[in-house]
DNA sequence: AATGAATGAGAGTTCATTCAT
DNA sequence: CATGAATGAACTCTCATTCAT
């Protein structure tokens, strides 16, 4: 599934250790980041030792991917359980999209580590880690061209596809300022009735 | 103006010295990010010794508040330089917007370490930096409130601010996904186009 | 035969197996030296698992002994068979000597290890090995004083003996120096020749 | 004079703390052999923190390689001292060889981590240690072709330079075996005897 | 005011060895 | 008898910080 070696033959126990040591290090990125995390706090966090941590990865950085590898997949799921690819009503876009911010709440913690970390990857792992971003941006878009088929171009939907996924991601990472002023709740209608808005707008000013 | 703490007597030689130390480390930063970036580089890159670095400045995180503080201050000049706070027409809500996308252009190194370092800062020092950002968002709100005194309600155009100023930092943040698709100007025009339609479009209903 | 404990009863399992992980032993000493090779390696390259390896010893020093104790033995064994005991002839002496020099080009891998590593044995193993030199320098003497009854000293045919055993075991271990300028023929014919002239040059001084 | 690099900028003080470091080293390897010692033990011994022995290799094989080169330089520079060039009288020669007999009974310790150890070094300087251990020869091989010009060839004479060269170390390395039969006054004397007749026998038989 | 040699706590990683299965 | 997951002491190396000059 993932690249990263280990010294174990079981897989099965490699998937438990490692999902050990996944939840593990989320938690201590969180507080202190990446790099002021070290490895003996993730072992024990994780329940065993540095050299039992070390039969499952092979260095700290692998840590980091299995991390990112992990969240990502755990969006791209929760997102697609969401997404009908034949529905192409406007309640099934704002569900869809509600569902994401519902989401983006739920992974705060994980999200700032994206944001904060994913620059600590050697080349090769963040190109594999942005190209699911990639991959989760044009989840979006592809809902945004069933909904508006005549509204909007390529590039428009790209770009509000941008948009909505950075706005949900921005609730959690810019918390300390749009959860002050905002509820969940608040936040995502209005950013719903802001975009739905434009879509709309720029429907009407093409027929004129 | 900042309270970092220095041995010098000199303020002028302290500013001249403290610029340097600024320069030389958002460019190391900006590579290595701040923990991969040891006080020898920077001092090196800043063109003296390792003893002389610790002259101006008591720990290595001094540094990084250092390179926050001077990249809001700079943002925030060049941002303020360009808002005329009695012009309430419409070509001016634009061109403060697109002056900031300039601006945000010009400062991509910068915006990736505000966005990856931040959280490394002591707790205190955090939060006097995103206090800075707070403005920022403020300064231009304010630009809303006059130019659109009548469409958006406070929530409203506090939720559009903060679009705003993310969409601007995105432009250098996400550059591996935005710049491929779009250049500068067609990422500036769509994004203005969709604002200023959902304005509107919220003006008109608001009347129907 | 020697004195390393296993905990496994079948004493022809015990050598079987004891064969294999000195095989693999020599391999890998011979390529990364006793200290960079690990106990995984060896048991892996043996066929067995790191558990099963440490039923037939019980530190890793103990494959070092082994090792060693095997080529001492495997060299004792073959000098031997072309030794008679009985047989005084010159053809008999350069005979022996050249048996010895081809079994030092076949044992080169085998005869690095001991040159590198006998030295991290304990005490008492190195003194064991040393003294399985010791016996085969005496078996050279030996042919020694029986082949040139009247032309040495007991001291001189030590030294000669010595001289002997250790031309043998550089030609091996300094192959980058002496295989560059000559075969083993080469070698072996010129030692040889030097060394019977000055046995006969010995011989004939004496006699003046 | 050597490539090892240092973050340390006064030469003279380079030069002073790294022969701290090959006194401390040498010593300590010659006990505990290169790998069982570490580098904390070495700046120990040498006086100073573990951080200033690092301000001066950069790693442990560095250690390792200063060793070995300050090793063949001082046999080279003692060694070289005592030949004349120009001296082709039996009598220099028979001194040459005693030199080089009682240095390296001074550099017991020396010889002893050269054959032992070389092998750790990666390639590069592995190679560039053996060409000084060729060079050496060479001094003897020359030594060799002024005092007997016209008694051996040249592979004949490279043959018995190196088993000057061979017996010499032995002297220390196989201690154990040869301080015990031999004094080094009685060792050195014979071989000379023994490599004096050879070589006049070689010339003799020659003529005949 | 400037220098840079010295420090040592602490980081990531390895690997011989054990022992429950 | 065979396995291999678990252990943790011990290793090499880094780097922020200090202070005598």
């Amino acid at each position: 599934m993932n690249s990263i070696l280990s010294s174990i033959k079981d897989p099965s126990l490699i998937e438990k250790r490692r999902n050990q040591i996944i939840r593990s290090a989320i938690s201590l990125f969180e507080k202190k980041g990446f790099h002021r995390t070290t490895t003996r706090e993730i072992a024990k966090e994780a329940g065993f030792s540095i050299g039992t941590l070390y039969e499952y990865i092979r260095t700290k950085e692998d840590i980091l991917f299995l991390v990112c590898d992990s969240i990502y997949l755990q969006v791209r799921e929760r997102l697609e359980a969401q997404i009908d690819p034949d529905n192409s009503s406007l309640a099934h876009f704002i569900n869809v999209i509600r569902s994401y911010f519902y989401l983006m709440d739920d992974m705060q913690e994980e999200v700032i580590i994206m944001y904060q970390e994913v620059k600590s990857l050697k080349k090769e792992s963040k190109d594999y880690v942005l190209q699911k971003e990639k991959d989760m941006v044009s989840m979006l878009e592809r809902v945004i061209a069933k909904c508006f088929p005549h509204s909007l171009n390529s590039n428009e939907r790209q770009l509000l596809a941008n948009n909505i996924f950075i706005q949900g991601q921005m609730w959690g990472f810019r918390r300390w300022m749009l959860q002050k002023q905002f509820t969940l709740e608040t936040y995502m209608d209005s950013q719903i009735q802001f975009l739905i808005q434009s879509i709309q707008a720029k429907s009407s000013s093409d027929k004129c």
